[in-house]
Order: structure tokens, then C-alpha cells, then sequence
DNA sequence: GCAAAAGTGTTCCCTGTACACCCATGG
DNA sequence: CCATGGGTGTACAGGGAACACTTTTGC
């Protein structure tokens, strides 16, 4: 690209910051990661990263998350544009926050291990820096509006799993107790999910049935927005 | 401030855009601005300004507001960061549109000259610089999501107004024909409006009665949301 | 008196919600 | 045989959608 024309303007530092929601099979989490320099060190902190002059900032955020995940194709949206003043105590910083979901068991102990990251229960997020508390919880709300018209918790799960599975993601997101009737009727009737022959056997004697979703229906119904719950 | 501590990483510039929406009675609009200037001098634009390095992006986007409308206490929202990185065509500029709802009434003809503006009908918008077209049907689609919600449509409308102006606001900004009895029963039943001793005589020999706002019950419901058509 | 827009009720269907018992299995 | 969680149907209420005629008034 050209030099910029524009040059009487204030430039600042761009950054974005990645919510991580992953589910476990019963409670919704972030990944946080704890910072290891000077300010702030020890605290913990959503992962970010710095936008780069030749990429946009969709662009950061996966490059960001793909650093620190070795994830790919992740559902990530962008969030909103955090931009007070003093946000940042090192500087002038806007930060563009995006938020993604990620099935949880995809993502390696390794990498945990490796950037000191860990996953925390959305009601026990300890002390995060900067305005990153803030952030966190825009993105429960956008999640929880989302899932409401969009069937995106999907996303957040193996690719096999059992109603009752599907049944507490959707209490996690919302935070409260669903009717266990009135809820597989509803997912059933959008008519996305395939019941497999085969039971997941871990959590109950009885077993529960494993479903997966029709990709074709799945992606209808993820584009145009449904009246999910 | 500070000096910033991140030195050794790319700045860019940040501009805000502002997507204003007005209602003159029967058409939803958009202000839009002629370029005096090169590049693509003589095209119509947001209304738009750089980010200053003391003020967040919400601060520059009121003052932008400010500075071509002369208004105060307006509606506004964030809408989007949009980043390509080739979105325009003088250098690196991301971009933090916002979304503004006023009162067409309140706009003097005055600004209007001074800043070669023009009020477009949103079924025959120009074209438009750079991605400024994006960034207007991002704005009507949020506009109709959030109006759903929350009684926000009022924000558009002169301080007392009639049942068919309100109807024909929510028209346009569904741009589809609601039915009158159902739409009546609908937003009476919110008990946010009061009707006054007056009509309005202009669009029909009968006349319509003028409604104002519960300023009380109307904050609440704009702040909790509600269901609302 | 007629044209033009305002105002006003009822019915039906669908969807959301509340609610309780039997089933399959492993130990 | 018993404890645990999985799976299933029905009845009621409330809200959304469809629908047409009377009223007022200026010309």
C-alpha cells in the first residue's frame, strides 16, 4: 500500500482481545491466560494482541487466536470497540473485542501449559486487567442474545452429543433451569439433529442417545437467524 | 498521559463514521455529506472525523455529531469496526461507525448549506464513498433488530406525534405494511404513552390525536428492552 | 355528499409453559 | 431391587395475526 496521505492525524495502537467461551459438559468457561511481564504480572488477562498495518482486525484476532490455540475455523464475531482513554495503563490502546466459541476438548493441554492459560467458570473469573472484566461480560450478553436467534451453540460442542449435553449448555448460557420437555421438543422440531444408534454412557446408567446435526439445515438455519429457545 | 510504553508496534489512524437516521412523517432517511474534496471529491459520504489521542471513540463520535449538526444529546450507538485494510484509498484507516437516530425537525436548513448536506430516502441511497455502504445496511439491519426490542423508534420522532406517524416510522424500518388495529392495541398496551387534547390536522380532514411519551415508564422500557412489535 | 384518513373489537390459531410418570441400566 | 438419570404427552393460557365497518371533516 501507499504511504498514508492523511498525516496531520494522531495515530494509536489498535489492538484485539479474544473472549474464548468453551463448554466442559456442564458449565460454560472463559480461557484466560496469566500474564507473565511488567504491568499487571501474575494477573490474569483475555488473550490479545496487537493489529499489524497489513491486516484487518478480523484478520488479528485469528491470527491471535490461532497463535495461542493452534486452532482453526473457529466461530468468532466481533464484539465491540473498547476505546476509553486510560483503558490501558501503558499507553493509548483501542482494543477491538472479538468473542469465540470453541469445543473445549479440541483444545490441547499443551498449549495450556505452554502460555500458562486456564479455563475458568464464568461465575468464579478472577481478577482481570484493564477493562477486560468488561469485555467478558459484553460477551456474555451478545452470547446469550445471539443463541437466543441463532443456533451457534453448536459450536461450543463435540460433534456428537447427547440432548441432556445440548440441554445444559443452553442453562449455562442463560443461567437458569429449562424445562427438560419443553426443550427437546423445540430442538427437535427445527429438525437439525440426526439421532445416532449409539449411547454416551458416561454420566448415567441409563445412557443418553448421541445426535449430531444435519450440516445443510444446521447452516440454513445459522445464517438466517431462528427463534432458537 | 504517559508516554505509550508499546513502542514497537505499527499505529494506524481511526476515524468514526456516523450513520444519522431521521423521519420526516413517512420516509426513514439518512445525512449524508458531499465531499469538497479529493479523492472522490463531488461523491456523498458519512459524516465522519479522526480519532483525537486524548478522547475515546464514543467522544469523537458525539463531537463529530456536534460539529456538522450543531446537536446535543443525541441517540447514539456503536455500530461496527470495520478494518479492510484497503478500505480507503489514502492509507490505513480503520473505521468505528456509530449509528445516530434524530429528529429530522431539529436539523437546521442552515447546516445543511454549510456542509452540502442532504437527506437521502434509504431506498435511494447514492453511492457512496469507500465502504460507506456497508456500513449503511450494517446500520438498518442493527436498527431493525434493536427497535424490536427497545423503544428506541421515538428517538426519531418530534417530542409530540400521532398514532399514523409512529405506524409509518415502524414501516419504514421494517419496510413492510403493519396492520393499524394490531399495531394500536400493541403499543397503547405499553402504557408509555400519553394522549393529548390536540390533533394534527395537516395529513387528514379528520385529524389524528397527538401522543407524547411517559418520559418515566419510557426510560424504563428503553433501558430494560421489551418485547416491543 | 363524497373523498380520505382515523379510529375501533373479535375470533382463531399457534406457541410457550407448566406439569409427572415410566424406562433402562449398573451396581 | 434400587438408585440414577433419560425419555416422553397433554392441557391451558396468552399473544400474534387476520379481518371490515363507522366516524369525522374539509371541500
Amino acid at each position: 500500500m501507499d504511504i498514508d496521505k492523511y498525516t496531520s492525524h494522531d495515530r494509536v495502537l489498535v489492538a484485539v482481545d479474544c473472549i474464548i467461551f468453551g463448554f466442559d459438559g456442564s458449565q460454560l468457561k472463559a480461557l484466560l491466560i496469566k500474564r507473565g511481564f511488567e504491568p499487571e504480572k501474575g494477573k490474569w488477562s483475555l488473550m490479545g494482541g496487537f493489529v499489524n498495518r497489513d491486516e484487518s482486525t478480523d484478520e488479528a484476532a485469528i491470527r491471535v487466536l490461532h497463535q495461542l490455540t493452534g486452532m482453526h475455523d473457529i466461530y468468532m464475531e466481533q464484539l465491540y470497540c473498547f476505546s476509553d482513554v486510560n483503558r490501558d495503563s501503558e499507553g493509548r490502546v483501542i482494543s477491538i473485542a472479538y468473542y469465540a466459541l470453541i469445543n473445549i476438548a479440541d483444545y490441547s493441554e499443551q498449549l495450556q501449559l505452554e502460555h500458562e492459560a486456564r479455563w475458568f467458570p464464568l461465575n468464579s473469573i478472577p481478577d482481570l486487567i484493564f477493562d477486560h472484566k468488561d469485555m467478558l461480560e459484553k460477551a456474555k450478553d451478545r452470547l446469550q442474545q445471539k443463541v437466543a436467534n441463532h443456533p451457534i451453540g453448536f459450536e461450543l460442542l463435540p460433534g456428537k452429543f447427547t440432548l441432556p449435553q445440548l440441554q445444559n449448555l443452553y442453562e449455562a448460557i442463560y443461567e437458569s433451569p429449562l424445562d427438560k420437555r419443553n426443550f427437546t421438543r423445540k430442538v427437535l422440531s427445527l429438525g437439525i439433529l440426526n439421532k445416532l444408534n449409539e449411547k454416551e454412557k458416561e454420566s448415567s446408567r441409563k445412557g443418553a442417545f448421541y445426535y449430531v446435526f444435519d450440516k445443510a439445515k444446521y447452516s440454513k438455519l445459522h445464517h438466517e437467524g431462528v427463534k432458537f429457545i
